[in-house]
RNA sequence: GGGUCCUUAGCUCAAUCGGUAGAGCAGUUGACUUUUAAUCAAUUGGUUCGGGGUUCGAGUCCCCGAGGGCCUACCA
């Protein structure tokens, strides 16, 4: 060990992890050894290695009961390969446990199972956090542990900075953010997190591809940012010297794409809307708008209703979760509840004749059950805010909320039973908004008027080329918006939408 | 945007009334050929987020700034 001191070193530093680990990697180098290396050929991840140990084991004789009995090792050889997460030297053997994309497997090292020299010389060195490829043989330890017996093994990438802490983890939500792949080598829950999510997107798609839809691709820049009423991010475009924005939703382009004949149509895309942030908004967020001909918003109640069943039995393997803040279940099998904007408001406020009253008397109302209401605010948005405030955090069970007032959505048709509403329901679950759905506008001319009103004197921020689209004629059609980030909230309970955003928006630091 | 709380070693956290900044993990050295947060022994490591102030003395009190959490506002 000492002669082998002899290559000249500047002193390190042992009280910084990362000059150590420098100095490891330097030594390597020196002896022409790539700490960096191209390939490995990985033939199992953890997982299947197990998997192929159990079927293996299997069909072997039973072990006899004697004391101390055990099995050689299953003769087929695998190759594994992921970030060192557990590093435990004991003498002349070591257990390592390696994280791949399927989780963790063990590794048992000897110095006798390894050429001559390399257990001492260079094993012993490896750090954690440094990934390898290893190969040999499976065989569980006495404590049953399926583990791979090394024959060989290599470093594939140094890893010069410290993992976080093993058995914490890393809980500082700043750095979670910021160096999310941190939270995702340290923090499994995390990680499943976020495969869920992937699994979520999977199958919505396969879903709706089920269903003959067609998924599309529209335009990210805008020229006038619709089919929302939110901020918008305004972006300049060089080339054509004019400013755009990037869009707040996908509906207006959809909707060209039924005019073309396109009649049934999904598009999962990320929107941005230049508004605050909280708990449950991130500026930019994915949407998933569906858009079917020859259907109305009954025809996506249905639809919506088969997907997120389809999401609880594909993804999750259950109709029932739990909610997160407390026990109570959330139960996607049983019947949905239908019921209408006004019986909700009217069984709220204890009032039959609530629609029928002035603002003045509703915001009277409003301050005996307890709820701030902004008095300048329109009349229907006085009753909207007795919806949000009061209703929808109450709504855990899904609910479709039917025939929501005219005045809060300018893109769909009046219902015929009753002209102060459109046909239209909002799906809420878990206190939240998880899916408006409308029987779509087709008339170009009501749809100008509810758009001039909607802009007011605002009238560059008329969308002409998607009226004109619509007096071409679009057949008639159910439409639905799903924010994706909130349906990952409701499935895998997280707290937050930045818990379902690999890498939520934050101040750029300096 | 407003309110409020937080920021101490690479990570997770302590530090009494304002009195020399500590521990576990990680690291380093040594022992150990079936460990499971391995164990045992020894040991290194600090611009206490940044700047200013009060004080004999500041991680702790005050002011300014930075970043973050929560609540709230805007957000069909």
């Amino acid at each position: 060990m000492s002669e082998n001191k002899s290559t000249e070193q500047a002193p390190v530093d042992t009280s910084d992890l990362i000059a150590v680990r420098r100095a490891k990697l330097e030594a390597l180098r020196a002896e022409g050894q790539d700490p960096f290396r191209a390939n490995w050929a990985q033939t199992h991840t953890s997982a299947e290695a197990v998997k192929s140990y159990e079927a293996w084991e299997a069909e072997q004789p039973p072990l006899p009961e004697e004391e101390g009995a055990h099995r050689e090792d299953c003769p087929d050889e695998v190759s594994v390969a992921g970030r060192i997460v557990v590093f435990r030297v004991m003498g002349k053997a070591s257990f390592v446990k390696i994280l791949d994309r399927d989780g963790q497997i063990q590794l048992y090292v000897t110095r006798d199972g390894l050429p001559e020299g390399i257990y001492n010389t260079y094993f012993k060195k490896l750090d954690l956090g440094d990934i390898i490829g290893a190969r040999g043989t499976l065989f569980r330890t006495k404590t049953g542990e399926i583990t791979v017996r090394v024959s060989a093994y290599a470093l594939l990438a140094k890893a010069l900075r410290p993992l976080p802490e093993k058995f914490h983890g890393m809980s500082d939500s700043e750095q979670i953010y910021r160096q999310r792949y941190l939270d995702l080598i340290a923090n499994a829950e995390s990680r499943e997190r976020f495969q869920t999510r992937s699994k979520i997107v999977k199958e919505i798609r396969q879903f709706l591809w089920g269903r003959d839809f067609t998924e599309v691709e529209t335009p990210c820049l805008h020229g006038v940012a619709g089919g929302a009423a939110a901020r918008p991010f305004v972006t300049h475009f060089n080339a054509l010297d004019c400013d755009f924005n990037l869009r707040i939703a996908l509906e207006l382009h959809l909707k060209r794409m039924l005019v073309g004949g396109f009649e049934r149509v999904f598009e999962l895309g990320r929107v941005f809307r230049n508004e605050g942030l909280s708990r449950r908004h991130n500026p930019e967020f994915t949407m998933l708008e569906v858009y079917q001909a020859y259907t109305d918003h009954r025809g996506m109640m249905d639809l919506i209703q088969g997907l997120i069943r389809h999401l609880c039995e594909n993804v999750l393997g259950t109709f029932q979760i739990k909610r997160a803040d407390s026990d109570e279940v959330i139960d996607f099998a049983a019947p949905w509840r239908e019921v209408t904007y006004k019986e909700l408001i009217i069984e709220a406020a204890g009032d039959a004749d609530w629609f029928s009253r002035s603002k003045t008397d509703k915001l009277a109302a409003c301050e005996k059950l307890g709820i701030q209401v902004d008095p300048e605010l329109e009349d229907f948005a006085v009753t909207n805010d007795v919806f949000e405030k009061l209703i929808e955090p109450k709504l855990i069970q899904p609910t479709f909320v039917m025939n929501i007032p005219k005045e809060l959505c300018p893109l769909a048709k009046i219902s015929e039973a009753d002209p102060d509403t459109i046909d239209v329901f909002e799906l809420c679950i878990n206190g939240q908004e998880i899916a408006p759905a409308y029987s779509e506008q087709n008339d170009p001319d009501v749809q100008r008027t509810m758009f001039m009103e909607q802009v007011g004197d605002d009238i560059q921020n008329l969308d002409e080329d998607f009226l004109m689209a619509l007096e071409h004629g679009m057949p008639p059609a159910g439409g639905m918006g799903v924010g994706i980030d909130r349906l990952v909230i409701l499935l895998t309970g997280a707290a937050n939408i930045r818990d379902t955003i690999l890498f939520p928006s934050l101040r750029p630091r300096v």
